[in-house]
DNA sequence: GTTCTAGAAC
DNA sequence: GTTCTAGAAC
């Protein structure tokens, strides 16, 4: 690896400075960035100061200052490149189809560039917003609008597009970087190629690994391509409605029984399959016996092996074979979708995701590896580091992702396990050479230890009795070593093992609170208990004596007290108040509260139901938030509209809108299940970026996200229909059936 | 200049 | 939890 990166410097070096004398080389520099993200501004300050003749050319503005069309712009391009300008393609090219035709301006008439100004969305949205007089004329409420819907579709562009350099700005310095960078560029002076500037520290590195693989990505994707497509082609439609079937199914039985979705779930890529190039058959074959022999010993557990195309050859294969095995369809299917959006896309709840990783554990390459770390953020990069320097072929590594990562909080996920596994492919590292025995033993070993490593996970989180037990067995082992590897299934044997291997896991990664409370205060039970400012104790003064709390008691019980929330931050929002002295948050709820949770959930539904006679239009939510600022559980019930003087900052918006807020029938489910509900106390959630509830939309700041959720009637995310989590005019007489 | 956030005090 | 306000962001 080493000799490459030395390689590859080399090679920059003489390209920047070795190519006098070959006379004018035009350049083409394709923009690539959201309404918003600088282009404009990027062509001016180029032009401003180029030492090149150079042409801009922009659709909004190409006739006569209006805007035209992409064939218009295909012209005016092809125009300058023939009078010997350089082209700098000011639209907004996000999507690789987009680009394509501006890429094939290329070739022997000039060098076609690519430069991502990939910022912040919030960045983009900040300033589309806020302009006036843009010559896209994309101004006002609609642009947040719009910006996000082309993030979304957004395709970072790519070597094998055609692109002989790719330069990624994610900050203003990059961008200026950048400007003077092609600024500099004079008549006849080249840019060295490759990628530069991708999420990575280690650029040389980045690059090194992009070279590599360019070379290797062609010759793959024209070889392999046409054999794959081709053959798949024919049972495309058959994989595709067999997933749609099993999809329904896995959908049904959700609905019907609560708990499904909530089983622990494993996602997997096939494993060398694609870059490593081994066998699809023979995969197949292991695939499906790894899964048989865990499935057998493993109880309450899902494996699904997900890979994004329907046209996928190996989720045929082994989904054929499954079925002649008979491999229980609920405990294991196959799934089309992108492994980092399966919950957010695709409905599909999976706690832990396998990585098909190289053996450094670095983010990057291509495929699976650099969609979940980019996904899952420079925390898994952490994260990972903490543990382990490489893998070897046949192993695997469990990764707790920390609270903070994207995975975590849009997709749910709470590990990462890191695969590698065997590799025919010579151009890659540790190839074998066609050597199917020891390949497939390889392989084999690697769904082993995947699965295992599942289990443990999946086990721990079943074994998690209540906070209490768990907080008293992590002091114990606070200081124990770390770097074991986890072992064993369910087996007597290795479960007293595991439990101490999962402990520690946990301790490493669940919410910090924990760590922090026992490494404060060590051992006594008694000052672990939180302590409470004088202003948080206002609902445990009503809750012990709410008669002389008239004013504000909407309902009284034994067990419950019913208020209006003092500073309402939606049209309706009632407090749930327990009675019950020493019950504070949710993280001390247990089994024995059960009876208190479900009679608090039902006074709150009869609200909702009273609110919804009078105000059919309204949705609601019931829950807890993970770490309350008030002492005394209280459930809370509010109106999904938010509209409300008093919610002003991101942390009322994020404490109801993310994993903070544990919608309280989840609370209850998790209480009956593993006797304590989980709770997403990280900070960060609370100072996450301001998404629409809706549509999940960023926004700059509370102002616009009010006037944006304010018009929002985009139908909420599909984890908000399930389990009666939303209560509305239509949903509530099924829950009420229930 | 105004708007908005975030930290401290309560 | 809120209020107040300095100063950052626009």
């Amino acid at each position: 690896m080493n000799n490459d990166d030395a390689l590859i410097e080399g090679e920059e070096h003489r390209n920047a400075n070795g190519d006098e004398g070959r006379g004018v080389v035009a350049v083409v520099v394709i923009l690539v960035g959201a309404p918003g993200s600088g282009k404009t501004t990027f062509c001016n300050a180029v032009m401003s100061a180029a030492r090149r003749a150079w042409v801009r050319v922009c659709q909004d503005t190409i006739v006569n200052g209006k805007a035209g069309t992409k064939v218009q712009c295909l012209k005016a391009a092809a125009d300058a490149l023939r009078e010997g300008k350089s082209v700098l393609l000011d639209r907004c090219n996000l999507e690789q189809e987009q680009r394509a035709d501006f890429v094939k301006l290329g070739g022997s008439r000039a060098d076609v560039h690519a430069v991502v100004l990939d910022l912040p969305a919030k960045v983009c949205i900040s300033r589309s917003v806020n302009r006036t007089g843009h010559e896209g004329n994309l101004q006002g409420g609609k642009a947040a609008a719009v910006v996000n819907r082309m993030l979304q579709k957004k395709e970072p562009p790519k070597l094998s597009e055609g692109f002989s350099r790719i330069t990624f700005c994610q900050n203003d310095k990059d961008v200026n970087d950048a400007v003077g960078m092609y600024c500099g560029l004079g008549p006849s002076d080249k840019l060295p190629s490759g990628v530069f500037g991708q999420k990575s520290k280690e650029a040389k590195v980045q690059l090194g690994i992009m070279k590599f693989l360019k070379k290797v990505d062609k010759d793959q994707s024209q070889s392999s391509f046409s054999r794959e497509t081709r053959k798949s082609d024919s049972c495309a439609m058959e994989i595709e409605n067999k997933n749609e079937d099993k999809k329904e199914k896995v959908d049904q039985s959700t609905s019907h029984s609560t708990s499904l979705s909530d089983v622990p779930t494993l996602a997997f890529p096939s494993i060398s399959t694609s870059d490593f190039q081994f066998d699809h058959g023979k995969a197949s074959d292991i695939i499906v016996e790894t899964i048989a022999e865990f499935l057998q010993k493993a109880k309450n557990v899902r494996l699904v092996l997900v890979d994004l195309s329907h046209k996928s050859n190996i989720l045929a294969l082994v989904w054929d074979k499954a079925a002649k095995k008979s491999i229980d369809s609920s405990k294991f299917f196959t799934f089309v979708g992108d492994i980092t959006q399966l919950y957010s896309k695709g409905g599909l709840r999976c706690n832990v995701i396998a990585n098909a990783a190289n053996w450094r554990l670095k983010p990057g390459g291509g495929g699976v590896n650099a969609a979940i770390f980019s996904a899952a953020g420079e925390a898994l990069e952490v994260a990972t580091k903490e543990r382990a320097e490489s893998l070897s072929p046949g192993s695997s590594i469990a990764v707790p992702l920390p609270p903070s990562s994207p995975l975590y909080q849009r997709e749910g996920v709470t590990h990462v396990i890191h695969v590698l596994g065997p590799n025919m492919n010579p151009q890659r590292p540790n190839c074998l050479k066609n050597d199917y025995v020891k390949g497939s033993k390889i392989l084999r070993d690697a769904y082993m230890s995947l699965f295992e490593n599942f289990a443990s996970i999946a086990h721990s989180h079943a074994k998690r009795e209540n906070v209490k037990d768990l907080k008293a067995k992590r002091e114990s082992f606070n200081d124990s070593e770390t770097s074991k590897k986890y072992k064993g299934f369910f087996t007597s044997d290795d479960e007293h093992n595991n439990e101490h291997e999962q402990l520690l896991a946990e301790i490493r990664s669940d919410t910090s609170k924990f760590i922090k409370s026992s490494e404060k205060e060590k051992n006594s039970a008694e000052s672990r208990k939180r302590t409470w400012s004088s202003w948080a104790l206002a609902l445990h003064e009503i809750a012990i004596h709410p008669e002389k709390h008239k004013g504000v008691v909407l309902e009284m019980s034994n067990e419950f007290v019913i208020l209006n929330d003092l500073y309402p931050k939606a049209k309706k929002h009632v407090l749930v108040l327990s009675r019950l002295d020493g019950l504070d948050s949710l993280e001390d709820a247990k089994k024995e509260h059960l009876p208190l949770l479900r009679s608090m959930h039902s006074a709150g539904v009869k609200w909702v139901q009273k609110f919804l006679s009078e105000d059919s239009s309204l949705s609601f939510r019931l829950g807890y938030h993970s770490v309350p600022s008030m002492r005394q559980l209280h459930l809370h019930v509010i109106s999904q509209d938010f509209d409300s003087t008093h919610l002003k900052n991101k942390k009322h918006w994020n404490s109801f809108t993310t994993m903070f807020f544990r919608d309280s029938v989840d609370v209850i489910q998790e209480i009956e299940q593993y006797g304590a509900a989980k709770v997403s106390g990280d900070e960060k959630l609370l100072a996450m970026e301001l998404r629409c509830h809706r549509c999940r939309s960023a926004h700059p700041n509370i102002p616009k996200l009010k006037s944006h959720i304010a018009n929002c009637k985009a139908s909420f995310p599909s984890n908000l229909l399930q389990n009666c989590r939303l209560l509305s005019a239509s949903s509530v007489t099924t829950a009420e059936s229930k």
